[in-house]
DNA sequence: ACACCAACCGATCGAACGGTCAGTGATCGT
DNA sequence: ACGATCACTGACCGTTCGATCGGTTGGTGT
């Protein structure tokens, strides 16, 4: 094992390699020697350069995390009003998942159904910032002057936001075979009708 | 391979056991083995009663379509007014994907970034009904004199409704963690949250 | 009584698994 | 010029994989 940053170029086709077999067959379905095959060096070379399958993996989803943080920090930008904030933060959030797709994927299948710590541990890397986004400006659009209604919960809204861009991302497939969908390849456009829905329903304004 | 039908109590068993492995750990991460020890028969007892690993596993996959569709039946009641029966099919939704946990689990993976043909099969047989259940009482609402505005995508508003059933079962784990989530085991308050917000928003009315 | 067949098991198969190791060639500081 | 270090490999290890085999048991029809 040589030190952990500054990696060959080898080593970073690895992790490549890696990221995007685990993201789309899961762990246990990946061999070593599909990731050797996929990056074009040995198997005995992958060892040189991670301990062990567990740890390659776990290394993967490290990188996932920092490339969706920093994503998400790349996009920050301020807008006065919360229901066009509301709308930036969820473009943000699909533009990055859709960014970087199989580091979401990777992500979105260790949420799925992890144990506690697991989830915990995600929760604190990852969905909790993007959580705590979201929440911070509905409560904002719920303060006393705000133009939103008070008796909604926001970590219900928030929730509902991450289900919709997990989703999008997860079950693409799924979503172009749906009768009468014609967004699963247009992120923004799903943005905007799923915000336009949160803020203000659809029933008809009396 | 004896007959299809009429299973043997242990044949059953083993359906159980890969049932639940194959939706907790995943179809690679899961060994023969394993499914025979959690089922209390030999190996070789499995492959008397299934083909392959695979066709356990699709005959796995088959019984949770059955289920699923089988709760949807039973659950169905008609209500006149739109928004009841939008409610009463959401809540309908959660419950039976709550009653099958593990056959959920099973067919949210196998959804999950599945190619094109697994995608249309699974839409055919579970997805698409409930997509068009949720799609058609929006249409409902929609009509003519229907309380709902008709400036609303039925298909967003349905994707929206699955999306929010399959992260609850699926991160459920994930939901537990986050601050400010009270409702991660109570799917009824969860399902009247989420309606809520669908059908009014969060917007204050004028 | 006997033939038959499904249910079931222990032992075993070749292949594939994660992982190890001795060694090679290139690049260093000295 | 030379030892040290590092990236990298082919051959190999023991284990476990999915799957097969021959064989035993118990019930059923005749």
């Amino acid at each position: 094992m040589p030190q952990a940053a500054g990696r060959t170029e080898a080593a970073e086709r690895i992790l490549e390699a890696a990221k995007h077999l685990f993201a789309r067959e899961g762990y246990g379905s990946v061999s070593i020697r599909d990731i050797a095959e996929a990056a074009g060096v040995s198997k005995a070379n992958i060892f040189h350069h991670f301990a062990s399958k567990e740890e390659l993996y776990l290394e993967t989803l490290r990188r996932s995390c920092e490339a969706a943080r920093a994503l998400l920090e790349a996009f920050r930008e301020e807008h006065p009003c919360p229901a066009h904030q509301l709308r930036s933060f969820f473009r943000d959030d699909l533009r990055q998942a859709s960014d970087d797709t199989d580091g979401s994927l990777l992500l979105i299948a260790e949420g799925f159904n992890a144990g506690p710590q697991r989830a915990r541990a995600l929760v604190e890397e990852v969905f909790g910032a993007d959580f705590r986004r979201f929440t911070q400006v509905l409560a904002a659009g719920q303060s006393s002057e705000g133009p939103w209604r008070t008796d909604i919960d926001p970590a219900v809204v928030a929730t509902l936001m991450i289900a919709a861009n997990t989703f999008f991302i997860s079950h693409r497939e799924v979503l172009r075979q749906l009768p009468g969908v014609d967004f699963a390849d247009d992120p923004e456009r799903y943005a905007d009708h799923v915000v336009d829905i949160l803020l203000d329903g659809i029933r008809k304004e009396a």
